[in-house]
DNA sequence: TCTTTTCTTTAGCTACGCTAAGTATATCGG
DNA sequence: CCGATATACTTAGCGTAGCTAAAGAAAAGA
Protein backbone atom coordinates (compact mmCIF):
# COMPACT_ATOMS: atom_id res chain seq x y z
CA UNK A 1 0.00 0.00 0.00
CA UNK A 2 2.77 2.40 -0.88
CA UNK A 3 0.29 4.46 -2.88
CA UNK A 4 -1.97 4.96 0.12
CA UNK A 5 0.82 5.86 2.45
CA UNK A 6 2.42 8.27 0.00
CA UNK A 7 -0.94 9.90 -0.64
CA UNK A 8 -1.73 10.30 3.02
CA UNK A 9 1.80 11.43 3.80
CA UNK A 10 1.69 14.05 1.05
CA UNK A 11 -1.65 15.39 2.26
CA UNK A 12 -0.50 15.74 5.83
CA UNK A 13 2.86 17.21 4.94
CA UNK A 14 1.21 19.82 2.75
CA UNK A 15 -1.32 20.75 5.41
CA UNK A 16 1.57 21.31 7.76
CA UNK A 17 3.53 23.37 5.28
CA UNK A 18 0.45 25.35 4.32
CA UNK A 19 0.40 26.87 7.77
CA UNK A 20 3.98 28.06 7.48
CA UNK A 21 3.37 29.43 4.03
CA UNK A 22 0.31 31.22 5.30
CA UNK A 23 2.44 32.98 7.89
CA UNK A 24 4.80 34.01 5.09
CA UNK A 25 1.83 35.62 3.36
CA UNK A 26 1.83 33.43 0.26
CA UNK A 27 0.03 30.21 -0.56
CA UNK A 28 1.65 26.95 -1.55
CA UNK A 29 0.23 27.09 -5.07
CA UNK A 30 1.55 30.61 -5.66
CA UNK A 31 4.88 29.80 -4.12
CA UNK A 32 5.29 26.83 -6.41
CA UNK A 33 4.41 28.80 -9.52
CA UNK A 34 6.59 31.70 -8.41
CA UNK A 35 9.58 29.44 -7.99
CA UNK A 36 9.19 28.30 -11.59
CA UNK A 37 9.10 31.93 -12.72
CA UNK A 38 12.16 32.76 -10.63
CA UNK A 39 14.34 29.79 -11.49
CA UNK A 40 13.17 28.87 -14.98
CA UNK A 41 13.52 32.43 -16.24
CA UNK A 42 10.66 34.13 -18.08
CA UNK A 43 8.01 31.59 -19.04
CA UNK A 44 4.73 31.79 -20.89
CA UNK A 45 1.39 31.20 -19.21
CA UNK A 46 1.02 27.94 -21.05
CA UNK A 47 4.42 26.70 -19.95
CA UNK A 48 3.65 27.65 -16.37
CA UNK A 49 0.31 25.86 -16.38
CA UNK A 50 1.95 22.77 -17.87
CA UNK A 51 4.82 22.87 -15.39
CA UNK A 52 2.38 23.10 -12.50
CA UNK A 53 -0.02 20.53 -13.96
CA UNK A 54 -2.87 22.95 -13.70
CA UNK A 55 -5.53 24.14 -16.16
CA UNK A 56 -4.88 27.43 -17.92
CA UNK A 57 -7.55 29.47 -16.09
CA UNK A 58 -6.13 28.41 -12.76
CA UNK A 59 -2.74 29.80 -13.73
CA UNK A 60 -4.32 32.98 -15.05
CA UNK A 61 -5.79 33.63 -11.63
CA UNK A 62 -2.65 32.69 -9.72
CA UNK A 63 -0.62 35.08 -11.85
CA UNK A 64 -3.27 37.80 -11.65
CA UNK A 65 -3.04 37.70 -7.88
CA UNK A 66 0.72 37.78 -7.86
CA UNK A 67 0.77 40.59 -10.40
CA UNK A 68 -1.53 42.65 -8.17
CA UNK A 69 0.96 42.16 -5.36
CA UNK A 70 3.90 43.06 -7.57
CA UNK A 71 5.54 39.64 -7.46
CA UNK A 72 5.51 39.06 -11.21
CA UNK A 73 5.06 41.06 -14.41
CA UNK A 74 3.42 40.24 -17.70
CA UNK A 75 4.84 41.06 -21.13
CA UNK A 76 3.27 40.38 -24.47
CA UNK A 77 5.42 38.55 -26.98
CA UNK A 78 6.64 40.76 -29.83
CA UNK A 79 6.20 38.14 -32.51
CA UNK A 80 3.12 36.28 -31.28
CA UNK A 81 0.50 38.60 -29.87
CA UNK A 82 -1.33 35.78 -28.10
CA UNK A 83 1.58 34.82 -25.91
CA UNK A 84 2.16 36.35 -22.45
CA UNK A 85 5.55 36.11 -20.78
CA UNK A 86 5.74 35.99 -17.01
CA UNK A 87 8.73 37.46 -15.26
CA UNK A 88 9.41 37.50 -11.53
CA UNK A 89 10.09 40.96 -10.13
CA UNK A 90 12.81 41.71 -7.62
CA UNK A 91 10.13 41.74 -4.96
CA UNK A 92 8.85 38.38 -6.15
CA UNK A 93 12.30 36.89 -5.96
CA UNK A 94 12.79 38.34 -2.52
CA UNK A 95 9.43 37.00 -1.29
CA UNK A 96 10.19 33.59 -2.70
CA UNK A 97 13.51 33.39 -0.94
CA UNK A 98 12.04 34.67 2.32
CA UNK A 99 9.23 32.12 2.22
CA UNK A 100 11.69 29.40 1.40
CA UNK A 101 13.93 30.39 4.28
CA UNK A 102 10.95 30.35 6.58
CA UNK A 103 9.87 26.90 5.45
CA UNK A 104 13.44 25.79 5.68
CA UNK A 105 13.70 27.01 9.25
CA UNK A 106 10.67 25.08 10.44
CA UNK A 107 11.36 21.99 8.40
CA UNK A 108 14.99 22.00 9.38
CA UNK A 109 13.97 21.76 13.00
CA UNK A 110 11.92 18.69 12.11
CA UNK A 111 14.60 17.24 9.90
CA UNK A 112 17.23 17.69 12.56
CA UNK A 113 15.24 15.36 14.75
CA UNK A 114 15.61 12.60 12.17
CA UNK A 115 18.30 9.99 11.88
CA UNK A 116 20.97 11.02 9.40
CA UNK A 117 19.98 7.85 7.58
CA UNK A 118 16.36 8.97 7.34
CA UNK A 119 17.48 12.35 6.09
CA UNK A 120 19.50 10.77 3.31
CA UNK A 121 16.49 8.61 2.55
CA UNK A 122 14.28 11.67 2.16
CA UNK A 123 16.76 13.46 -0.04
CA UNK A 124 16.90 10.50 -2.36
CA UNK A 125 13.15 9.91 -2.28
CA UNK A 126 12.32 13.53 -3.11
CA UNK A 127 13.77 13.04 -6.56
CA UNK A 128 11.81 9.88 -7.14
CA UNK A 129 8.55 11.44 -5.99
CA UNK A 130 9.27 14.44 -8.17
CA UNK A 131 9.53 12.21 -11.21
CA UNK A 132 6.40 10.38 -10.12
CA UNK A 133 4.43 13.60 -9.87
CA UNK A 134 5.55 14.88 -13.22
CA UNK A 135 4.65 11.76 -15.15
CA UNK A 136 1.97 11.55 -17.80
CA UNK B 1 17.07 22.24 -0.19
CA UNK B 2 15.31 19.05 0.79
CA UNK B 3 12.43 21.09 2.15
CA UNK B 4 11.84 22.77 -1.20
CA UNK B 5 12.01 19.60 -3.13
CA UNK B 6 9.75 17.71 -0.79
CA UNK B 7 7.26 20.56 -0.88
CA UNK B 8 7.24 20.76 -4.63
CA UNK B 9 7.16 16.99 -4.98
CA UNK B 10 4.21 16.72 -2.61
CA UNK B 11 2.27 19.41 -4.47
CA UNK B 12 2.76 17.80 -7.83
CA UNK B 13 2.07 14.29 -6.61
CA UNK B 14 -1.19 15.43 -5.01
CA UNK B 15 -2.31 17.29 -8.11
CA UNK B 16 -1.76 14.14 -10.05
CA UNK B 17 -3.61 11.95 -7.55
CA UNK B 18 -6.42 14.48 -7.29
CA UNK B 19 -7.38 13.74 -10.85
CA UNK B 20 -7.62 10.02 -10.17
CA UNK B 21 -9.63 10.61 -7.03
CA UNK B 22 -11.91 12.90 -8.97
CA UNK B 23 -12.64 10.10 -11.38
CA UNK B 24 -13.48 7.89 -8.41
CA UNK B 25 -16.04 10.50 -7.38
CA UNK B 26 -14.44 11.46 -4.08
CA UNK B 27 -11.94 14.15 -3.18
CA UNK B 28 -8.56 13.60 -1.57
CA UNK B 29 -9.58 15.32 1.65
CA UNK B 30 -12.73 13.21 2.01
CA UNK B 31 -10.88 10.04 1.12
CA UNK B 32 -8.28 10.71 3.78
CA UNK B 33 -10.89 11.38 6.45
CA UNK B 34 -12.94 8.40 5.34
CA UNK B 35 -9.98 6.08 5.67
CA UNK B 36 -9.55 7.16 9.28
CA UNK B 37 -13.21 6.42 9.92
CA UNK B 38 -12.93 3.03 8.25
CA UNK B 39 -9.69 1.83 9.77
CA UNK B 40 -9.65 3.59 13.14
CA UNK B 41 -13.17 2.47 13.99
CA UNK B 42 -15.78 4.97 15.14
CA UNK B 43 -14.17 8.28 16.00
CA UNK B 44 -15.43 11.60 17.29
CA UNK B 45 -15.42 14.76 15.21
CA UNK B 46 -12.68 16.18 17.36
CA UNK B 47 -10.50 13.12 16.96
CA UNK B 48 -11.04 13.19 13.21
CA UNK B 49 -10.14 16.86 12.94
CA UNK B 50 -7.02 16.29 15.01
CA UNK B 51 -6.02 13.22 13.01
CA UNK B 52 -6.38 15.16 9.78
CA UNK B 53 -4.74 18.30 11.18
CA UNK B 54 -7.70 20.37 10.19
CA UNK B 55 -9.87 22.87 12.06
CA UNK B 56 -13.13 21.57 13.46
CA UNK B 57 -15.46 23.40 11.05
CA UNK B 58 -13.57 21.94 8.10
CA UNK B 59 -14.22 18.43 9.38
CA UNK B 60 -17.87 19.25 10.07
CA UNK B 61 -18.31 20.10 6.42
CA UNK B 62 -16.36 17.13 5.11
CA UNK B 63 -18.46 14.78 7.21
CA UNK B 64 -21.68 16.58 6.29
CA UNK B 65 -20.94 15.97 2.63
CA UNK B 66 -20.11 12.34 3.15
CA UNK B 67 -23.17 11.83 5.31
CA UNK B 68 -25.37 13.23 2.54
CA UNK B 69 -23.85 10.65 0.23
CA UNK B 70 -24.32 7.85 2.71
CA UNK B 71 -20.64 7.16 3.28
CA UNK B 72 -20.68 7.79 7.03
CA UNK B 73 -23.23 8.07 9.83
CA UNK B 74 -23.36 10.23 12.93
CA UNK B 75 -24.33 9.06 16.40
CA UNK B 76 -24.57 11.11 19.53
CA UNK B 77 -22.72 9.80 22.54
CA UNK B 78 -25.00 8.39 25.25
CA UNK B 79 -23.01 9.79 28.11
CA UNK B 80 -21.74 13.07 26.69
CA UNK B 81 -24.36 14.85 24.66
CA UNK B 82 -21.84 17.13 22.97
CA UNK B 83 -19.87 14.35 21.35
CA UNK B 84 -20.68 13.00 17.88
CA UNK B 85 -19.36 9.62 16.79
CA UNK B 86 -18.60 9.05 13.12
CA UNK B 87 -19.01 5.60 11.70
CA UNK B 88 -18.27 4.52 8.12
CA UNK B 89 -21.20 2.78 6.43
CA UNK B 90 -20.86 -0.32 4.30
CA UNK B 91 -21.12 1.94 1.27
CA UNK B 92 -18.40 4.19 2.66
CA UNK B 93 -16.11 1.26 3.19
CA UNK B 94 -16.83 -0.01 -0.31
CA UNK B 95 -16.18 3.40 -1.86
CA UNK B 96 -12.94 3.77 0.06
CA UNK B 97 -11.67 0.43 -1.14
CA UNK B 98 -12.72 1.12 -4.70
CA UNK B 99 -11.00 4.50 -4.73
CA UNK B 100 -7.92 2.98 -3.20
CA UNK B 101 -7.85 0.24 -5.80
CA UNK B 102 -8.21 2.84 -8.51
CA UNK B 103 -5.36 4.92 -7.16
CA UNK B 104 -3.36 1.78 -6.72
CA UNK B 105 -3.91 0.78 -10.31
CA UNK B 106 -2.65 4.06 -11.74
CA UNK B 107 0.17 4.47 -9.28
CA UNK B 108 1.21 0.88 -9.71
CA UNK B 109 1.71 1.50 -13.38
CA UNK B 110 4.00 4.40 -12.49
CA UNK B 111 5.73 2.49 -9.75
CA UNK B 112 6.38 -0.46 -12.01
CA UNK B 113 8.42 1.83 -14.21
CA UNK B 114 10.75 2.53 -11.31
CA UNK B 115 13.87 0.69 -10.29
CA UNK B 116 13.19 -1.85 -7.58
CA UNK B 117 15.70 0.15 -5.58
CA UNK B 118 13.67 3.35 -6.03
CA UNK B 119 10.56 1.49 -5.00
CA UNK B 120 12.16 0.31 -1.79
CA UNK B 121 13.32 3.87 -1.26
CA UNK B 122 9.80 5.19 -1.56
CA UNK B 123 8.37 2.59 0.77
CA UNK B 124 10.89 3.53 3.42
CA UNK B 125 10.52 7.26 2.85
CA UNK B 126 6.73 7.16 3.12
CA UNK B 127 7.04 6.33 6.78
CA UNK B 128 9.49 9.13 7.40
CA UNK B 129 7.32 11.67 5.60
CA UNK B 130 4.32 10.44 7.53
CA UNK B 131 6.07 11.15 10.80
CA UNK B 132 7.18 14.51 9.46
CA UNK B 133 3.64 15.50 8.54
CA UNK B 134 2.18 14.45 11.85
CA UNK B 135 4.63 16.37 13.98
CA UNK B 136 3.68 19.22 16.26
C1' DT C 1 -27.00 28.12 40.65
C1' DC C 2 -23.94 30.50 38.00
C1' DT C 3 -19.74 30.42 35.52
C1' DT C 4 -16.47 28.34 32.80
C1' DT C 5 -14.92 24.86 29.79
C1' DT C 6 -15.51 21.62 26.02
C1' DC C 7 -17.48 19.70 21.60
C1' DT C 8 -19.68 20.74 17.63
C1' DT C 9 -22.03 23.58 14.25
C1' DT C 10 -23.21 27.88 11.58
C1' DA C 11 -21.90 31.90 9.02
C1' DG C 12 -18.89 34.14 6.17
C1' DC C 13 -14.50 34.84 4.01
C1' DT C 14 -10.39 33.57 0.82
C1' DA C 15 -8.27 30.60 -2.30
C1' DC C 16 -7.66 26.62 -5.61
C1' DG C 17 -9.29 23.56 -8.97
C1' DC C 18 -12.26 22.65 -12.86
C1' DT C 19 -15.21 23.32 -17.48
C1' DA C 20 -17.47 26.14 -20.86
C1' DA C 21 -17.41 29.98 -23.42
C1' DG C 22 -15.31 34.33 -25.17
C1' DT C 23 -11.47 37.19 -27.31
C1' DA C 24 -7.58 37.94 -29.90
C1' DT C 25 -4.03 36.44 -32.78
C1' DA C 26 -1.83 32.92 -36.15
C1' DT C 27 -2.00 29.87 -39.67
C1' DC C 28 -3.66 27.38 -43.49
C1' DG C 29 -6.56 26.20 -47.76
C1' DG C 30 -8.83 28.02 -51.53
C1' DC D 1 -6.69 37.98 -50.10
C1' DC D 2 -10.20 35.73 -47.28
C1' DG D 3 -12.72 32.64 -44.61
C1' DA D 4 -12.07 28.53 -41.64
C1' DT D 5 -9.51 26.33 -38.25
C1' DA D 6 -6.20 26.28 -34.52
C1' DT D 7 -3.75 28.27 -30.63
C1' DA D 8 -2.94 31.22 -26.31
C1' DC D 9 -5.02 33.30 -22.97
C1' DT D 10 -8.98 35.39 -20.21
C1' DT D 11 -13.64 35.67 -18.23
C1' DA D 12 -17.54 33.64 -15.90
C1' DG D 13 -19.34 30.53 -12.92
C1' DC D 14 -19.41 26.42 -10.03
C1' DG D 15 -17.76 23.12 -6.31
C1' DT D 16 -14.61 22.10 -2.60
C1' DA D 17 -11.21 23.01 1.13
C1' DG D 18 -9.16 25.77 4.40
C1' DC D 19 -9.61 29.39 7.97
C1' DT D 20 -11.65 32.54 12.02
C1' DA D 21 -15.35 34.29 14.77
C1' DA D 22 -19.28 33.43 17.04
C1' DA D 23 -23.23 30.69 18.49
C1' DG D 24 -25.48 26.50 20.67
C1' DA D 25 -25.65 22.78 23.76
C1' DA D 26 -23.92 19.95 27.22
C1' DA D 27 -20.58 19.01 31.03
C1' DA D 28 -17.88 20.35 34.98
C1' DG D 29 -16.66 23.28 38.78
C1' DA D 30 -17.06 27.18 42.17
Amino acid sequence: MIADRLHSAAIHLLRRLRKEDGRAGISAARLSALSVAVFAGPVTMGQLAAAEHVAAPTMTRLIAGMEREGLVERDRDFEDGRVVWIRATAKGTRILCAARDRRLATLTADLDALDPADLRLLAAAAGVIERLGSES
